[in-house]
DNA sequence: TCTGGGGTCCTTTCGCGG
DNA sequence: TCTGCCGCGAAAGGACCC
């Protein structure tokens, strides 16, 4: 289907949203796929156009990852349990997530956008900011370059995006925001702060249910109000760099640059049983397959990390951590899954119901700035090409062809020590 | 209604060294 | 030598985002 067809470049779109169209200095674009997931699911089933879909798993503690817009006028969104979102639209098509092919058209998507401009810092698989200061005299001005980029990815891709246009990142997040589904908006210099006034607080980049409620509190409804509230009145209320962020989004003011390929400051995996859990046993078992995960994505990406976090959620969904910095910096499971195993015996639970276990690495640096030196006990060297080799026998056969014997539990192919 | 999994950032508390 | 203060890093929790 060509983009052709949707009328949403008619020039009268932007100004049925009130605002002109002069982008002048506006050079930040923040563009954001329309609910990324289910239109790459609409790709291969074209039949489902037109109809609500929800992207989720269909199994009992799963939440909505993405909806249709026909999902979302009965009142689905992301995030929602999907018991919830089911009986709110029982006529609709659920279909499990596929990240491997999100990921892959995501990586087109970002080609795209980089041909435009090297300033491509992405936020996640569906949205980017981009500066294209540097693109406007080869190009043309920013409307032009948005529009252009909407064909393409379009045209290339098969999905559509929409495009915020302002002076300043936050500004254009939320512009694209209002832009959506399938739009454009521009805010013109002059008018950014007459923009941002007429917002809810809740608008704001950061401020979510907690911080809304606490605004409320002071009987701050709109981001006008926030912005002729005394700053130290926010700090008290809010914190220091939060009250003082807020005080300056609130006038328009935010100089942060588009940064692009930033490093990761921590890599993680984290599972939610079915059903709660309160055998050791099965904990420490997870334990050691989120260790492995989490250890082989480091080495995948070539960072060594030095803190192990460890985190338990309660049946109550309450949730604590735990963490230990370690002398070496290590990408080999079985030094995380130790620690991660100490740090849980440590809490002592005594058969406590668990809902959810985690295992993250933070302090990740460079993998070739790392192991300088060995340790005084060799034998971490020794796992680390035991589970190098597991990597390249993984890649060679499939994720899982090698794995630890405790965690082998096909019956036929395990052995009796 | 019953709450995933991947993250980032901020705040508070505490121990330590000087 | 004791105390207060400061800075710092680690640990823990929590809010928030997609």
């Amino acid at each position: 289907m060509s983009r052709r067809q949707l009328d949403r470049n008619s020039p009268g779109r932007r100004e049925r949203r009130g605002l002109s169209v002069d982008d002048t200095g506006c050079t930040m674009l923040h563009i954001d796929m329309d609910a990324f997931y289910a239109s790459v699911e609409l790709i291969d089933r074209p039949e489902l156009r037109g109809r609500p879909v929800i992207v989720g798993g269909g199994g009992g503690r799963s939440v909505v990852l993405s909806a249709t817009y026909e999902a979302r006028r009965e009142g689905v969104h992301s995030a929602m349990p999907m018991g919830r979102a089911r009986r709110l639209c029982p006529q609709a098509v659920v279909i499990e997530p596929d990240h491997q092919r999100y990921a892959d058209v995501s990586r087109g998507v970002m080609e795209i956008f980089r041909s435009i401009t090297p300033l491509v810092e992405p936020l996640s698989l569906d949205e980017a900011f981009l500066d294209v200061s540097g693109a406007i005299r080869r190009i043309g001005p920013p409307t032009l370059i948005a529009e252009l980029i909407r064909d393409r990815v379009a045209d290339e891709q098969l999905i559509n995006g929409s495009v915020g246009i302002a002076a300043t990142k936050f500004v254009a997040k939320l512009a694209s925001s209002q832009a959506k589904p399938d739009g454009v908006l521009v805010v013109p210099r002059d008018q950014t702060v007459v923009f941002l006034h007429a917002l809810p607080v809740g608008a704001l980049w950061g401020v979510g249910e907690r911080t809304e409620e606490a605004l409320r509190r002071l009987g701050l409804i709109n981001v006008a109000d926030i912005a002729h509230t005394p700053l130290d009145t926010l700090r008290r209320a809010l914190g220091a760099a939060t009250g003082s962020h807020l005080h300056e989004l609130a006038w328009g003011r935010d100089p942060r640059p588009v940064v692009p390929e930033r490093a990761d400051k921590s890599i993680g995996a984290e599972e939610t049983f079915r059903t709660d859990i309160d055998d050791p046993q099965v904990i420490q078992r997870e334990l050691l397959r989120l260790s492995e995960r989490v250890a082989a994505r480091l080495r995948a990406a070539g960072v060594l990390g030095r803190t192990v976090v460890v985190k338990i959620r309660f049946a109550d969904f309450s949730t604590i951590t735990r963490s230990r910095t370690l002398p070496e910096h290590t990408d080999v499971a079985r030094v995380v899954h130790a620690t991660a195993l100490d740090l849980y015996a440590r809490l002592g639970l005594d058969r406590a119901r668990l809902r959810l276990v985690g295992v993250r690495l933070e302090g990740l640096i460079d993998a070739s700035a790392g192991h300088h030196q060995l340790a005084l006990d060799e034998r971490p060297q020794g796992w680390r090409e035991a589970e190098q080799a597991m990597d390249r026998a993984g890649a060679r056969f499939g994720p899982g062809a090698v794995k630890p014997a405790s965690l082998v539990t096909d019956p036929e192919s395990r052995r009796p020590a």
